[in-house]
DNA sequence: GACATATTTCAATTTTTCTTGAATTATTGA
DNA sequence: TCAATAATTCAAGAAAAATTGAAATATGTC
């Protein structure tokens, strides 16, 4: 991932009502919810969601489909994973010890499965 | 980490010339660089750079001391960690299976070690 | 103290991002 | 086809972020 598309991702993400949509984007799971459900939850204009969901699509970090009249959301995996590798590669590479917690639950993770 | 600090750490590293300062001290490691050095780097004007380093400072990104008339910057490890640990939580928590190759080379690590 | 160097602060300007409301597009169902 | 619903696009304005250059602050050297 080179800069350019990180910057895109990070700042996708470092805004209030976008970041409030993919949280709540990452809780509903791979069904998603259509852009008028996420409009009133998060309560801004339609035409304002329109603009930081575009923002987020085009950054990578969620993907649209329609159903009837509804065009749903839901977040796409493979971009936020890119952008977590971008991310931790940059920070532990070298030394790795620097993000021990982070690396720590990891494994836990890995060890639970 | 809630929202608001999440916000700040993102937007602190979705500018150009912030992410490339963040990575050149993160490849300079604990020993840091002097202001000037940085803006001398990424050709940027002082009291520009000046501006970019107060935003990664208080976003916790970066640390900063002064040795002599020159005043170092350094990657505050901790913040890092703590962003991508915001990150993560939110991207993989009760669905592990999605940053599979992030787990995957987190664990590979945890297991080198 | 006087001067040089390194950095930050400040005010002004420019640029970018966000919001608003109206108009438009797309889709569905009667 | 017509009306209703869902969402997006667009243009205008407001707000926030970034750059610039000058002035101020801090530190070190002679």
């Amino acid at each position: 991932m080179d800069d350019r598309t990180a910057i895109e991702a990070l700042s996708a993400l470092a805004q209030e009502h976008r970041l409030r949509t993919f949280r709540m984007l990452v809780k509903e799971g791979p069904s998603g919810l259509p852009a008028g459900e996420i409009a009133a939850r998060i309560e801004i204009a339609p035409s304002a969601l329109s603009f930081h969901l575009s923002h987020l699509e085009r950054a990578g970090l969620l993907r649209a489909w329609r159903v009837k009249r509804h065009v749903y959301y839901a977040v796409e995996v493979e971009g936020m994973r890119k952008l977590l590798a971008f991310l931790t590669e940059d920070c532990c590479r070298g030394r790795p010890e620097l993000c021990g917690e982070l690396t720590g639950w990891a494994a836990d993770d890995a060890r639970e499965r």
